[in-house]
DNA sequence: CAAGGTGGAGAACGATCGTTCTCTACGTGC
DNA sequence: GCACGTAGAGAACGATCGTTCTCCACCTTG
């Protein structure tokens, strides 16, 4: 018997999922190899696969801890804000991310690139998180005082500033969807 | 000697990278493998690795290739709308290719996600495809009376289309940037 | 101490992959 | 006919990778 107690078992899921997570985003998940997420968890392969079945597996687990981490740390910053100023503070938080020492784009566009075409599970998983993603932004702009209707379109703002971001290396795209956002809204407010 | 005759040679490259391009772009390029390409293409192994030293540069090769033709698709469907509408043609066009069949994202942004941490080669292509696009959308931006500042939000709603439409596979994103680019066209004519 | 379950280090396995090589056949120029 | 360069088919090579296994040290419980 003598099962590990939960308490160390979590703390090893949450070093595994941490090493991970920075290895997959950093160079992708087929670039890396369980070694070295070994190497840079200290947990050892026997361990890894008592843990987690599969790499799969594994790479499932580190999405779901990512966006939940991810997601808490954007409705954060934007609750804080007055309610007018919450879609301005989605891009605010957007902009100060892309600026993070290691941005690397959007682990989900990413992921999906990758392995969207073969891995159906990632797919999902990758689909769910954008869902969560628009629920709120949606959430913010009525909050905001936009009409409902504009919501998708600053989804549209916050996705392509991502990618833009990501791939030209400019974080001043977030100030761009900030401002589009901005004239979306005015223009609306007339009716 | 007896060199083979060039136009038989172009004839083989056009193959070759047809065949790549189909297989990098529905399953992703680290999950195809060159004897794959080989069946695709009916070309010979020996006679790929004749015509490109390495798999990544048949796939700079293939990045290439598509982004002339994608853009040429674009360009000429767009240079054929009136000079007022270029900028929601370039939605519609959007709109028709999300419902493609074999539809699946943005190659460059895929391959971006895939190997952007490690292949600099790679990176450099993806950002010279966007820097076109950008700037033919700018260009329609002009044309069809939009200020000039108003055409990276533009970008930004074309991007942010293409991502939602792969990965939720829902082609009207691209009527939600459609309106959403009126939008700013009404509002930013007020100055 | 004895017994048994647990985990670490790392070798081993089986598969896959990019790339090259071997062998053979064919077409061309002298 | 003969030498030569080329190409096709596919085996072979060397590396890498996901996953499992071996061996041993350690800890716990009685």
């Amino acid at each position: 018997m003598a099962e590990v107690a939960p308490p160390a078992r979590d703390a090893q899921v949450s070093r595994l999922l941490a090493a991970a997570e920075a290895l997959f985003y950093a160079r992708g998940v087929q670039a890396v190899g369980m070694d070295e997420i070994r190497a840079g968890s200290g947990i050892s392969l026997k361990r890894i696969y008592q843990l987690f079945r599969t790499k799969s597996d594994l790479l499932l687990a580190v999405l779901e801890r990512r966006d939940t981490r991810w997601r808490e740390d954007l409705e954060t910053f934007v609750d804080r804000a007055p309610d007018a100023e919450r879609v301005s503070a989605i891009f605010d938080w957007l902009h100060d991310w892309f600026q993070a020492p290691g941005f690397h784009g959007c682990a989900w566009i990413n992921t999906f690139g990758e392995l969207g075409g073969t891995d159906a599970a990632v797919v999902e998983s990758v689909q769910a998180h954008k869902r969560a993603f628009h629920a709120f932004v949606t959430r913010a702009a009525v909050e905001s005082g936009y009409p409902t209707a504009v919501a998708p379109a600053l989804c549209l703002l916050a996705e392509g500033a991502i990618v833009n971001a990501s791939i030209n290396g400019d974080p001043a795209q977030a100030l761009v969807a900030k401002e589009a956002a901005a004239l979306l809204r005015s223009r609306s407010d007339r009716h």
